[in-house]
DNA sequence: GCCGTTTTCGGCCCGACTGTTTTCAGTCG
């Protein structure tokens, strides 16, 4: 089994055991342990072989051996057994909204439910509304909750909520009760995808805020009105969550809010280690005679135990907290620390805008230099450059910096296809007249793990290639990523001293996030690319930025944060 | 099942909201 198999074997564990009303803290330990073995960024067989597993944070013994078992076996006795214990049709049921462990529990012993189907046909004849603990109002929220699944459970890209995210904002902010307004939760940690928006106000009216939150254009339902907190679902699906509080509560709040839900609960344990109890309305002391801390900033909700502020792209409950407390947070790059770009598309293959059209943009982002990089002669479907195209491209380049029309410097490039046995699209001769080599997979996605990592081993090591491009082929919320074992990538651009790109495309960002913080310990230069293929692509670059330093990046271990200068030696070199 | 500058046993984050209930369980965030 691979890693990703691995880690959702341990969620089906932990939602057995849930179902069979084990435990809690036993169904967590196994949450915990797919999220732990999720954010591994090591290689796992190095990790077992060593006998390393255990002893990352959440891995105990249990856990080691079951995930060594899947690993080399792929399978565990006692999960076929939960398995055949527990009709398949519950995990199905527990997805709808209100409809948790326990009352998916009652529906089928009681009632036999052990499907979508049944769960239907028994709420359309009034059974479920006559179980204890049920009533009618649950019946209907269920048979709507089956009816919109698709709809309820989607999540969204990024850059597609952002311009929402803005208009409530300013909605919010235009209100005379509302003293603060934030976005919070994934938007506000920069996740690329979201499952729903989640506002908070500083307001010592919270009635008239959530009147206007709930009565909002283009609004399907309102599926919670209480009175700090409200939720609303969009005809679109995407649901949002209002939070309301009084300003002097409203940086707890917004800590609390912005998440994740582990460094939530890792701050909570800390605090108790203190103490101290944690929650969204700030700290209490156990101990009624000492005194809690408040906080005017975020800065003072860290500082109230022992840390230096988080940046919120940090908190994912993967070590951010540690490192704040020896202040051993990286110093995180920025939008404006970024002198050009790599990776551009032109008319020449799919792209839409001339090279001159490029270049003013490029010039007009107040860049030093970016890099064209069209595809390659395999990549027909693109209208990829074969060597004459190509170098007359390459003339046409240098003609234009010679012209000096614009100040910004053209770089060559190409962005070349990984053919399916790991050689390139060009010969090393046709290469080596290239400023800039991309590398990429287009084709042949199917492989099996070693052969893809094989493939890409191969094409890195290629003394040519400067940078690898979206490495996992992944379209977010489309199409899953190719498999292969980015540990044994990463150490082989370690090994190489080559740069992996981070994709802006919204749609991509990938190398993804969770790997750049192993990647960059080793070495590993990160390309932050907006992979444009019309002028106002460029722009992907910021919300690329939000993903690097998701990744834990500085500019330092940014290869277009370079300056000229320095990009062409480290290029030549 | 995991874990230990309180602990190797006995804890495990903590609060809002709904729908059901006649005082709160279950679910969610
Ligand atoms: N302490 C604590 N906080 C939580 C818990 N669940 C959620 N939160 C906090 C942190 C979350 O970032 C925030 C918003 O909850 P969401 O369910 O919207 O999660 P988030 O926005 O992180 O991810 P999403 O993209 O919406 O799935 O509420 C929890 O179980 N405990
Ligand atoms: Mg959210
Ligand atoms: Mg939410
Ligand atoms: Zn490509």
């Amino acid at each position: 089994m691979d890693n990703h198999a691995i880690v959702e074997t341990l969620e089906e564990i932990a939602t057995l055991l849930e179902l069979s009303g084990e435990n809690p803290f036993k169904v967590r330990a196994y949450a915990n342990g797919a999220r732990a073995l999720e954010t591994l960024t090591e290689d796992l067989d190095t990790l077992i072989a060593q006998g390393k597993l255990k002893g990352h944070q959440g891995i105990g013994q249990g856990l080691a051996d079951a995930i060594t078992q899947l690993r080399q076996e792929g399978k565990l006795a006692f999960l076929e057994e939960l398995r055949a214990s527990l009709p398949p049709g519950l995990m199905e049921i527990l997805k709808i909204p209100g409809l948790g462990p326990k009352k998916v529990r009652a529906l089928w012993q009681l009632l036999e439910i052990t499907d979508l189907a049944k769960l239907t046909e028994a709420c359309e004849s009034g059974r479920v509304a006559e179980l204890k603990g049920f009533g009618a109002k649950t019946q209907a929220n269920i048979l709507d909750g089956i009816k919109n699944r698709e709809a309820y459970g989607r999540r969204h890209l990024w850059i597609a909520v952002e311009p929402i995210v803005t208009e409530v904002l300013a909605g919010l902010r235009a209100l005379p009760e509302v003293e603060r307004a934030e976005a919070a939760g994934s938007f506000r940690r920069a996740r690329e995808t979201v499952g729903d928006l989640d506002f908070l106000v500083a307001s010592e009216k919270p009635g008239p805020v959530m009147s206007w939150f709930v009565a909002q254009a283009g609004i399907q339902e309102v599926t919670a009105h209480g009175e700090t907190k409200s939720s609303v679902r969009f005809t679109s699906g995407l649901q949002a969550d209002l939070r309301v509080v009084p300003a002097e509560q409203f940086f707890f709040a917004l800590h609390h809010f912005t998440g994740s839900k582990d460094h939530n609960v890792q701050m909570r344990h800390r605090a108790l280690g203190r103490g101290l109890s944690m929650s969204e309305w700030g700290l209490t002391a156990k101990d009624p005679s000492a005194k809690a801390p408040g906080a005017k900033n975020e800065e003072e909700v860290f500082k109230a135990l022992g840390l230096k502020w988080i940046p919120p792209e940090l908190r994912e409950g993967q070590g951010e907290i540690e490192a704040a407390e020896h202040n051993a947070l990286p110093e995180l790059i920025t939008y404006e620390d970024l002198r050009g770009c790599f990776h551009n598309h032109t008319l020449a293959s799919d792209g839409r805008a001339s090279l001159e059209q490029m270049t003013a943009a490029a010039e007009a982002m107040g860049w030093e230099y970016f890099s064209i990089a069209d595809h390659s002669k395999s990549s027909a479907y693109a209208n990829g450059l074969d060597e004459v195209r190509l170098r007359a491209q390459i003339k046409e380049i240098k003609a234009l910096n010679d012209s000096k029309l614009f100040k910004v410097h053209v770089l060559t490039g190409s962005e070349v296809d990984i053919l399916k046995d790991g050689s390139l699209d060009y010969d090393d001769a046709m290469l080596a007249q290239l400023d800039v080599v991309v590398a990429s997979v287009h084709a042949s996605m199917s492989l099996d793990e070693d052969a893809m990592t094989a493939r890409i081993i191969r094409a890195l090591e290629n003394p040519r290639v400067h940078i690898l491009g979206h490495l996992t082929g992944r379209l977010l919320l489309e199409r899953e990523s190719y498999k292969v074992n980015i540990a044994k990538v990463v150490d082989c651009a370690a090994a190489n001293g080559k740069c992996i790109e981070l994709n802006a495309n919204p749609k991509r960002l990938d190398m993804d996030w969770s790997h750049w913080r192993r990647a960059a310990e080793k070495g590993v230069l990160c390309a932050i690319n907006p992979d444009a293929h019309r002028t106002e692509q460029f722009g992907f670059v910021r919300t690329g930025t939000l993903q690097a330093r998701k990744g834990w990046l500085s500019k330092a271990q940014v290869l277009n944060a370079k300056p000229l200068k320095e990009l062409l030696s480290w290029l030549r070199r």
